[in-house]
DNA sequence: AGTTGTGAAAGGGTTCACAGCT
DNA sequence: AGCTGTGAACCCTTTCACAACT
C-alpha cells in the first residue's frame, strides 16, 4: 500500500511528508477513544494508556500523531480536548460534511436512520433511488430523489462523499457519472468489485468478506504474537 | 501487523509458513471475482486478467497463491472452478457454517435479510434480542430468543463466529459471554473500541470510520501513485 | 522518577526479474 | 511467443531505544 503526500496545512512539514493509509485508520480508532474518555472527563492521557485502548503500542501511536504535529507534553501526556480537535482537523471532520445516499432498500433506510454519522461529521443530505414508489416521499426527514434528478440535485448539495447501497446492475455507470459531478468519494456497499477511475476514491464495505477473514483465522489459530504485556 | 502461522494442511509446507493477513483478505477479493468470471463462463484466467479486475498486481496475485499451493499451469493460467474451490477451502466456505446473530434492531434485521451471506457461505441460524416483545417471534424465517437462552441455544448450534449489532451498553459482558462459549469470531458493528480477550478475534465494521478515510483521502488530493499502465 | 518525539534498526510486504515450462 | 512460481531487491511500517524535557 502506498502511502499518501499530504497538503503541507504546517509549513514547517513541506518537504516529503507522506502518510501511510493505515495511520488514517488509525487516526479514527484514537479519536473514537479520545471521545469516550472525553465524556468520561478525563484531560490528559499518557500515550501507554491510550494505546493499549485502542489496541496498538504506544511507539506506534506517539509516530502517528507526530506525522501532524507536535501535541504531547512530557510528563503530562496529551490533552484530550485538543487531540479529538487536532484529529479532526486532519481527518476533514471538525466541520459537518454533506454526504449523498444512492439506493433505498434495506441498508439504504438503515444507513439514513443511523445516528453515528452525524455524531462523527457526517449529514446524508439527499437520497437517491430508482423507484417512483419512494422519490418525492420523505425518509427520516431526508427527501427521497429520482435517480435521474442526480445530475441536477447533487451540485446544489456541496458533497463529495456519496454511499453507494443499490443493487449490482447498473453501478459502473453510477460511478460513471458520480465521476462526472465531481463526487470522489464512494463508500460503496455493493458486492461487486470496482475499478475506481482517475482520481477517484472507492472504499469497499464487504461484511462477507470479513466474515471469510475470521473464518480464516478461526481454523489457523496458532497465532505468533504473543500477549504484548503492556502494563496499564 | 503480525503474520499468521497457518495449518499444514500440505505437508510439504510445514516448517514456517505465515500468511499476512492482508493475503487472507485479498483472497476473498480473488474470490468474488473468479465468482463472476464463472458465472460468465470463463474457464481459465491469467494472473494479469484477475489481478487486474481485483486492483492489484499480477506480481502480488501469485505471491498470495503461492502460499498455498500451485494452482497455476503455464501457458493456461487459472482454472477459475479450481481456483474458487482452492480459495474457499482455505477460507473455510466449502461448507456452510453456522453464524448467530445478536441485537435485532434496525442494522440487525438488515443483516438477517441480507442473502450475500448465504450466497457465500454463512448461515445465520439464531438471533438473540433482550427485547421481550421480539423474543419467540420468527424473523426472515429465523427464530428470536432471548439474550438470556444464550448459553443453552449457542452450544446447539456449533457456531464459532457471532455478528454484534446492539446498542453500546453491555457489549463487554457480552464479548465475555460469547469467550466462555467458545465462539471466538466476532464480527462487530458495535462503534465502540473492544479489547478482545486472549483467543478472540474482533473484526470491526466502523462505516463512519471509512468515512472520515475518505475525507482525508479528499482532502489529501496529491496521490504519490501514479496509474499503473496495466495493459488488460 | 516518568514522559514525548524521533533517528536508527528491524521486520514485514510488495515488486522485480528470470528460470523453467508449455 | 507468453505464462507461472519464486529468490532477491526494494520499499514501507513498526519497533527499539534514547536524548530532551518536566
Amino acid at each position: 500500500m502506498k502511502p499518501v503526500r499530504i497538503k503541507p496545512k504546517r509549513p514547517d512539514l513541506w518537504d516529503e511528508q507522506r502518510v501511510s493509509v493505515r495511520t488514517v485508520e488509525r487516526l479514527s480508532a484514537y479519536r473514537r477513544v479520545l471521545e469516550e474518555l472525553n465524556g468520561a472527563g478525563v484531560e490528559h492521557v499518557y500515550s501507554h494508556q491510550l494505546a493499549k485502548s485502542v489496541g496498538v503500542t504506544p511507539a506506534q501511536l506517539r509516530r502517528d500523531l507526530s506525522h501532524f504535529g507536535t501535541f504531547g507534553s512530557t510528563a503530562r501526556g496529551y490533552n484530550v480536548e485538543a487531540l479529538i480537535r487536532a484529529i479532526s482537523s486532519e481527518l476533514g471532520t471538525d466541520s459537518v460534511q454533506n454526504v449523498i445516499l444512492i439506493g433505498l432498500g434495506n441498508l439504504g433506510r438503515t444507513l439514513l436512520s443511523y445516528n453515528n454519522f452525524e455524531d462523527r461529521g457526517f449529514h446524508i443530505a439527499a437520497v437517491f433511488d430508482i423507484d417512483s414508489d419512494k422519490c418525492g416521499k420523505v425518509f427520516a426527514g431526508r427527501r427521497c430523489y429520482h435517480l435521474d434528478e442526480l445530475e441536477q440535485v447533487a451540485p446544489t448539495l456541496d458533497a463529495t462523499l456519496a454511499i453507494l447501497a443499490t443493487r449490482r446492475t447498473g453501478v459502473e455507470e453510477l460511478i460513471t457519472r458520480l465521476s462526472q459531478l465531481h463526487i470522489n468519494c464512494i463508500l460503496n456497499f455493493v458486492p461487486k468489485t470496482l475499478v475506481p477511475p482517475p482520481g477517484m476514491f472507492i472504499e469497499d464495505v464487504d461484511i462477507s468478506s470479513k466474515l471469510e477473514k475470521l473464518s480464516f483465522l478461526a481454523k489457523n489459530v496458532s497465532f505468533l504474537e504473543e500477549t504484548p504485556e503492556l502494563t496499564e
